[in-house]
DNA sequence: GTTTTTGGTTGACGTGGGTCAACGGGCATG
DNA sequence: CATGCCCGTTGACCCACGTCAACCAAAAAC
């Protein structure tokens, strides 16, 4: 079993409770008593440089993570060297659920940029979820929004044409930044267009002739990573109408 | 939001210490005085005819439900009316985990033949798992197993081509078959061409093919919905080897 | 038992997106 | 400031799979 990147664990510990991100991660809906309960929980912080990982499927599972600051993608090796992303993470969302069912983690998860999480010791996780009414909610909450998430992914992958998945795309990606307090018009994506095709099933000569067709069609403005969202009702429209679809 | 198919609830309690599907179902790993405090949980028996629904796209969420006989497909749909079918499921699978995230499921799940289910009510377990230590564990084992088993098919949506997935299905069903007892070589398949084409993001006359091809090249024998793998070797290559794949 | 419907197979043809290749700009490194 | 690599763009070509259509078998309905 590889190792991963030697862990820096730098000596603070998280606060959920001073944490600006508790309305996104694990923590939201919980009471004020409840949340500083959860205080004890989360363990020390630990800092991810871009392009390194925070663990390798195959890893023993031990905690899961959320994220602090940066972003992350998720992904799945064929032994013939096919790669599939599949999915990208920002701050508050959580990493690693993949690891409870086997005990060890079954895909790859990799800073994108240099980024900072917040390591939730699993079993610690699962007492306090006996005794804290709120967590154990709110836990089972989000792995469920995970799987309707990996549904609508499946949806995209099987039934959508190649515009029609960028345009889905890139409106997630603007409603998350959006929830983060960014502009859902304007936003610097982290990943290269290669990742962005892994994940929606594409070459990623065909995600950079989607970009460039949007921009064509005044749909959006592009340059490298910046994106503008100029008629996000125009991208709207693409997911909604079938033009003669697979 | 529109009604389920009316509930037939016949009086008989299931009891998971009675139950022969133990090892496959939730209650896997967990020990004979945990086993009994389940037969509390699991409310009343469901049957559901062939073609209706246990639940819909936006019905109030109360409650997961366990295979006891038959099996499911689940499916999403788009506005324009696309169909993804999201999962097979057989006999001591759960299902209606999508609904936790919103207290609304998210998508349909329809019983391929007639079927029976163990209902088990949400906030019950949520109770019970405070209370029974093995539960909560395997509960979020199953819940993990769910999110692992979608980026499988992530993986084969995005980065397989038409063979391959239909030689991943077929591996994937025979496992399953046999994991309960039955063939592994030998069985008939519930679902139509369509179905599994939706599934793997595929044309059912592509389906169509690629089992002729299969046919013809004896890896298996197709009679309508019997399939025999008379080679399974055969097709587990198929999916290693990428031949020039997309 | 007959009719109708549904599901599955196969062929001919079209096309969306993959493949291959050339090129250029940004950004990191020294 | 120079160098090199990585990333993104674009064009030309091609092929896997979708589309359309005909046909047949099995199962369901009458």
């Amino acid at each position: 079993m590889r190792a991963s990147v030697p862990i820096t664990v730098n000596g603070l510990k998280s606060a959920c409770s001073q944490c600006n991100l508790v309305e996104l991660c694990l923590p939201f809906g919980m009471s004020d008593s409840e949340l500083s309960r959860l205080d004890e929980l989360v363990g020390a912080r630990r800092k991810v440089k871009r392009q390194q990982s925070l663990y390798r499927a195959g890893d023993a599972f031990e905690a899961i993570y959320a994220i602090r600051a940066g972003s992350f993608k998720t992904d799945v090796l064929l032994e013939d060297g096919r790669e599939q992303v599949t999915g990208f993470q920002m701050t508050g969302e959580i990493l690693g659920l993949d690891g409870i069912s086997t005990e060890a983690h079954s895909c790859n998860a990799i800073a994108l940029e240099d980024s900072e999480v917040c390591v939730i010791a699993y079993d610690k996780l699962e007492q306090m979820s006996h005794e804290v009414e709120g967590l154990q909610l709110q836990f089972h909450k989000v792995m469920s929004r995970e799987i309707v998430r990996d549904h609508g992914v499946m949806m995209l992958l099987g039934s959508m044409r190649a515009e029609e998945r960028l345009a889905a795309f890139l409106l997630n990606m603007s409603q998350r930044f959006n929830a983060r307090g960014f502009s859902a018009q304007e936003f610097n994506l982290r990943m290269t267009r290669e990742e962005i095709g892994s994940y929606l099933g594409l070459k990623l000569e065909t995600v950079s002739r989607a970009f460039s067709r949007f921009q064509e069609d005044g749909l959006i403005a592009v340059q490298q990573k910046h994106v503008m969202l100029l008629e996000p009702a125009g991208l709207k429209k693409l997911i909604q109408h079938q033009h003669g679809a697979r």
